[in-house]
DNA sequence: TGCTTGACCTAGACTAAGTCCAATGTAGGA
DNA sequence: TCCTACATTGGACTTAGTCTAGGTCAAGCA
């Protein structure tokens, strides 16, 4: 644990926090201001295969991180601001998905992503 | 309705076709060699602007456009190739959100993404 | 026919996000 | 102290997509 991978971990942590790999790198470095791009992206991706952090794409210019990696969740994104929310939705959308729709596949996982307008840009 | 934008039209037809832009790029140029890339993004611009097409991002890497635009539908994607088939399951995601878990938000829709591996990588 | 207008197209420059790599730094063990 | 392994750095590179300046072409009109 060196003191570049201490702050990147710092700056992940919280809830409903879903930063870019960029602004990961812009908080770490107001940190740690020497931290280099490529170090944010080296450690973001141990902490992704550690299973600490997930990958989640929202959009499709960057992805985010999500150190909400423990409890499993989906997102609700406004498509105005981009604002993320973690979400717990009732069901199982896995079981929704009958044998028919399968298509042979050995079905792992699945994402779910609820798109709406915010509060702050519905008041706008 | 001009020649160039005929073809991406064309290219883009059938069931389960997920063609990147590259690939519709690639392939509108092997009936009408001189398009242009740029020519190809604007028209799948605008067929999405008029519903006819869909984007859809089952990866972070790049946009695919779905022709399959008139019947709601999800993916199910392979973790392996990519191989992406288009599936209908029972229920309704947007009715499993509960008041509590909507933030405020106005939920508009949906995007679910089942990953799995398909029969191919899964026999290899 | 020749001019004007506007839509459309092209090539190529540019941007953003991410990856790769060679060189450097550093911690810990012999 | 010296070695080795590994982390870090900066910068070049790649990929996907956007932007822009200029060119082409057909329709409308005198």
């Amino acid at each position: 644990m060196t003191a570049q991978r201490r702050v990147v971990a710092e700056v992940l942590d919280g809830d409903h926090v879903h930063l870019t790999a960029d602004e990961v790198h812009a908080r770490a470095a107001a940190k740690l201001p020497e931290i280099s791009r490529a170090t944010v992206y080296n450690t973001l991706g141990e902490l992704v295969s550690l299973g600490e952090v997930l990958e989640v794409s929202t959009d499709r210019r960057a992805k985010r991180y999500d150190p909400n990696a423990h409890r499993p969740h989906h997102h609700l994104v406004c498509a105005q601001c981009g604002a993320i929310r973690d979400v717990h939705p009732a069901g199982n959308p896995l079981a929704d998905l009958p044998d028919s729709e399968r298509f042979g596949f050995t079905v792992e996982g699945v994402e779910v992503t609820y798109r709406g307008i915010c509060p702050n840009c519905a008041g706008a």
